[in-house]
DNA sequence: CCAATACGCAACCATCGGTTGCGCGAGACG
DNA sequence: CGTCTCGCGCAACCGATGGTTGCGTATTGG
């Protein structure tokens, strides 16, 4: 059910910095390592391998600009994760639902043959 | 936005194997390290730290059961989980909206003022 | 009562997230 | 134009985590 990429775009953002981080590029536009890592509790070279990691899975993409480096979010490949995180959330929540109709299923035979 | 709790949810549910395992035990009920191990690729040791760090975050619990431990979903807690993935989901699903919107309305007015 | 089983604990190793320190290339400015 | 500063990447190092193997122990079943 799980694909390996899946599991690639999970890591990434199942860390909270990098999430963070996805956020302030949300918000803010195109970012340096720099500027967010002012804005983080980590240091810049935390923030640049954390950059490098969500490069990696192709959430974000960076370009040269003089001495900067530009990182902006790469909006369809940040759709397809959250179009994941959904997913599993809907099958977990599909299957409590099933559990909670078959729990009230049983509870209602017992209170049938009451008592035992 | 994210408290500390999250975090904990988060990379609870971050791990590949433990995502499976939560799989396992809504699919077939209550389970043991053993019986788990004998459906993931990693040995029932491993199987055993996941089920301590699951525990930790209160998503599953555990009973004794002669000497075998059975473990389950905890569901109001697992309802919870899946709460912050749709939030945390619908919360980037809203910025990327936004974007495009900003981003269609940017390419009006380059086309309304023709050629720079 | 003894053998098998299911488990937890400990030791060990690789990887990851974090830090500090260093060197280098590009802009800024006298 | 020279130099000084800034932004960045690379390397070394450290603690935590996920994985393994090996061992001790308790419960159960023949």
């Amino acid at each position: 059910m799980t694909t390996a990429v899946d599991d690639a775009l999970w890591s990434a953002i199942g860390d909270p910095i990098r999430r963070s981080m996805i956020d302030l590029l949300l918000a803010g536009g195109p970012g340096t390592p720099t500027s967010l890592s002012e804005r983080l509790p980590v240091t810049r070279q935390a923030v640049s391998k954390h950059l490098a990691v969500l490069d990696r899975v192709g959430l974000i993409h960076s370009a040269p600009a003089g001495r900067e480096r530009h990182y902006q979010v790469d909006e369809a490949q940040l759709a397809r994760a959250v179009a994941q995180l959904t997913a599993v959330g809907a099958t977990w929540d599909a299957r409590l639902r099933r559990i909670k109709r078959i729990a009230e299923t049983i509870e209602r035979h017992r209170t049938d043959n009451q008592g035992d």
